[in-house]
DNA sequence: ATTACTAGTAGACGAGTAA
DNA sequence: TTTACTCGTCTACTAGTAA
């Protein structure tokens, strides 16, 4: 990503251009980023062809919104300042406990998973997972953890399917070791899936939408 | 402030040129911001000569270490991505409940306080406060807080003494309404004092240390 | 190894201007 | 008014190289 862009990106986003489209002259984009309306103009069409912008060209004045992928781009920037200003060495997402459908568990049980677990962290998870939905204010820390390490759980092949790469990251919920585990490909995700040594709904006597803090190390 | 400045303060910073000087010569930072190592070593110059950071130019390796207007430009810079990312209308701020030692109440109970909260707040508080310690993850919101409008409560001064003014904002714990109040000339706080129409120990059940998530309105 | 000078060059920029 | 082309200038870069 260019980093001229960036800015460009920036003073668009400033504007309101992340949620809609606005009203934005090639006159004005260069008034504020200090350069000439020409050079504006060009960078505009450098940003279309970037697909950091989508632009709607009327008859009198341009209308500019700012798509997913430039969206993206300053998410990633914004996460930069997060580690420089926020992060010490650990997060915490804010969240409920949720019902899960029993799918975690499914994933998690299979052996080519389950002998990695005992491996990597150490111990062999309870069967079972619990489900954690981050708040909404918090969803965007998982990309902060995500853009760490973590521990590669290996995918793997059975007689019957595939199973891709996990990721685990080392966490705590009220002091007790646990991992947040998260499929590699995923994208956006709300509701975290947790393993830990222990039944974490008995141990920590945990109901169904209990308010928990996930500390994750990072 | 020139843009190509931030970005490679930027990735000085993200190896922790914050805190300490680091060992960073010009052909690793030409590598991150993908520039020649002249490039690189023709940009820390102009750095030091906008004073945005110090050299220590030792006879192997340089030592680089961000001064305090370098990590200025960048806290602007954070606070731009905030301004995009995080502003929606509310910011909670998570903490424990604390033991107040009574200066709260003390305080909030003046008849010269007493009267605006009435009719600014259009109800008269409960006499006495909630103190709640915000999480140290938090207390960087609280700058976000303090930057939005918030409810002038003015200082008067009686027989005895002075009375500063104070700000209130408007919140919700447990979706009951309540205020925060902070003084206005205060700097750092991490035990906010909030307000309410009733008794929230005894209405919300709080004990000291409980988990408390205050919601603020912006 | 380093840092950083000089010289040559590519690309970014703005002025003029068309549509 | 807009947007955006061409073209000349000049800045910012890299290569070569010294210390």
């Amino acid at each position: 990503m260019d980093e001229k862009f960036i800015f460009a990106l920036k003073k668009i986003a400033l504007m309101g251009g992340i949620d809609d489209y606005i009203s934005l002259s090639s006159r004005e984009l260069g008034d504020m980023l200090d350069m000439s309306q020409q050079s504006a103009s060009k960078r505009i069409l450098e940003l279309l062809e970037n697909n950091l912008i989508d632009r709607d060209l009327g008859a009198r004045k341009q209308r500019i919104k700012i798509t997913s992928i430039g969206h993206d781009a300053l998410r990633r920037e914004y996460n930069d300042y997060r580690r420089i200003f926020e992060l010490t060495d650990h997060i915490i997402l804010h969240g409920n406990v949720k019902d899960g459908m029993g799918e975690g568990g499914y994933y998690i049980n299979q052996p080519g998973y389950m002998r990695q677990f005992e491996e990597k962290l150490g111990y062999r998870p309870f069967f079972g997972t619990l489900n954690v939905a981050i708040d909404k204010d918090d969803v965007g820390k998982l990309d902060i953890v995500k853009n760490t390490a973590g521990i590669l759980i290996s995918g793997f092949t059975d007689e019957k399917r595939t199973f891709g790469d996990v990721i685990a990251y080392k966490a705590k919920i009220r002091n007790t070791d646990c991992a947040i585990v998260i499929p590699a490909r995923s994208q956006y995700v709300d509701v975290i899936e947790i393993i830990c040594k222990y039944h974490l709904r008995r141990t920590l006597s945990l109901s169904t939408d209990d308010r928990v803090d996930v500390h994750v190390e990072l």
